[in-house]
RNA sequence: GGAGAGAUGGCUGAGUGGUUGAAAGCACCGGUCUUGAAAACCGGCAUACGUUAAUAGCGUAUCUAGGGUUCAAAUCCCUAUCUCUCCGCCA
């Protein structure tokens, strides 16, 4: 969410500021509606303001023994008048939270502008990909070939499509990338290994952004139209992570909170019919290792820099071959104000994919959420950053894996850091 | 799943219809005292919104949330959520 003051104050500024991201303000619409509140504000503070005098004199005369009747006659019609004036302002404010809650965040100016991915600018590309002397395999294959560590048809009995059962080795392999990763960023990179709730309350949906706009990209347990208290799966980590600052007022010296977390992910995907179905590429379900920053207002760029340095750091131990683009305006989450994009080699796809996000939200979902951090210089609460990054998709990274490790005779080399994981392995399906 | 109890400011905890945004204590901040500290004493200490040049005043709202009764609700009624205790079930 927008800081209100400023959508109020700068107005025709915001308005430019998000088109660049593809979003049309209603500048008439929000004008005309900003001033009826104002004045409707007003008037129900003063009804309010003399009903209380009134009924604090009617309290005053009782305990005196006089007589209220009359009293009691001038106040009447006031409440009336009161009601009519309240409702008409509750639901101008409604219409405004709503509009202002469907509102993205406003891109940093050091964001390119753009339409589309086209748009994105690389900031670096690090490892060089290897040449294959035979034909490669894409991971499907592979996958399916050793020992069916990727059985995609008895997913689809199970469940349906975009689902995979992992079997042996290859689901060995998996396990060991999610430990990899975690002592990683818990040994290495100083964030603390939290377990979560996969399921959420709206409240928590509400705070990250997902809700109101995009309940149809999620799983829900019970249909919001049918009541609205069924809990939802998460779309990713950053949902529960996120939300433990809601509602919180952090001393200055505990931030900046880094925590990281193991979780599957529930995409419904609702709006990819026919993208990328061969594969583990997008799955109603993934499983990813997520990192969460709650910072200093000051520090989040900084911490931006450093959390995607974290997740780079991964897929540099694996030995992946990637590279770093800067999403466009066009291309960024709701709730972003500047992302990056990691994208990982495939040599199957002989492209980038994007393997990871890192994003910093600014106070967007620090609004929505409440939280805050007591500030020593004014003593006021004030808005924390919040930011969170993949580190990494494990899907995605076992895809990675077992293209750009395979070998002619379809075995698949383990990367020297998973090897301890993986009892000393250094191949699979020998 | 069944039965009961509860939810008040950073914390503990008074308060059952009328100057209660809310006693008291703790914590915190400032001061007096002290060589310094502690103790003691004095004072201060919520958030959001509106109005405003203003972080000054003034106003409005907020005692889990949402409805209702009333001239007036922390206080009465209804609903939801959460917490606790006991029973059942269970990893």
């Amino acid at each position: 969410m927008l800081d209100p003051k400023f959508l109020r104050n700068e107005l025709e500024e915001t308005a430019k500021r998000l088109a660049t991201r593809g979003y049309q303000v209603d500048v008439a619409a929000i004008e005309s509606l900003e001033e009826k509140r104002k004045s409707l504000q007003v008037k129900t503070q003063e009804l309010q303001n003399e009903r209380n005098t009134r009924s604090k004199s009617i309290g005053q005369a009782k305990a005196r023994g006089e007589d209220i009747e009359p009293l009691l006659k001038e106040v009447g019609q006031l409440g009336d008048e009161l009601d009519a004036a309240k409702h008409e302002l509750n639901e101008l404010l409604e219409q405004l939270k709503n509009m202002s809650l469907e509102m993205p965040n406003i891109p940093h100016e050091s964001v390119p502008v753009g339409d589309s991915e086209e748009e994105n600018v690389e900031i670096t590309t690090w490892g060089t990909p290897k040449s294959y002397d035979f034909e490669v395999k894409d991971h499907v294959d592979l996958g399916e070939a050793l020992d069916k560590g990727l059985d995609f048809e008895m997913a689809t009995k199970l469940a349906g499509s975009r689902f995979v059962v992992m079997n042996g080795e290859v689901a060995r392999l998996h396990r060991a990338l999610t430990q990899f990763m975690l002592d990683l960023h818990t040994e290495e990179h100083g964030y603390s290994e939290t377990y979560v709730p996969y399921l959420v309350n709206a409240d928590s949906l509400m705070g990250t952004g997902q809700l109101p706009k995009f309940a149809d990209d999620l799983f829900h347990t019970q249909a919001l139209s049918e009541g609205g208290h069924g809990m939802s799966l998460i779309p990713t980590s950053e949902v529960p992570l996120a939300n433990i600052a809601r509602d919180v007022i952090y001393q200055a010296d505990e931030l900046p909170v880094k925590m990281t977390a193991h979780t599957p992910c529930f995409r419904s995907e609702a709006g990819s019919y026919g993208r990328d179905t061969r594969g583990l590429i997008r799955q109603h379900q993934f499983d990813k290792v997520e990192l969460v920053q709650i910072v200093h207002p000051e520090k989040s760029f900084e911490a931006l820099e450093e959390l995607c340095g974290h997740a780079e750091k991964v897929l540099q131990l694996l030995k992946l071959p990637y590279r770093k683009v800067v999403l466009c305006t066009g291309d960024m989450g709701f709730g972003a104000c500047k992302t990056y994009d990691l994208e990982v080699w495939l040599p199957a796809q002989d492209t980038y994919r994007e393997i990871s996000s890192c994003s910093n939200m600014h106070d967007f979902q620090a609004r929505r959420m409440h939280a805050r951090f007591r500030n020593p210089e004014t003593k006021k609460p004030e808005l924390v950053h919040t930011l969170n990054g993949s580190g990494l998709a494990v899907g995605r990274t076992l895809v990675a894996i077992l293209e750009n490790y395979q070998q002619a005779d379809g075995t698949v080399q383990i990367p020297e850091v998973l090897q301890p994981y993986m009892k000393g392995k250094k191949v699979i399906g020998e």
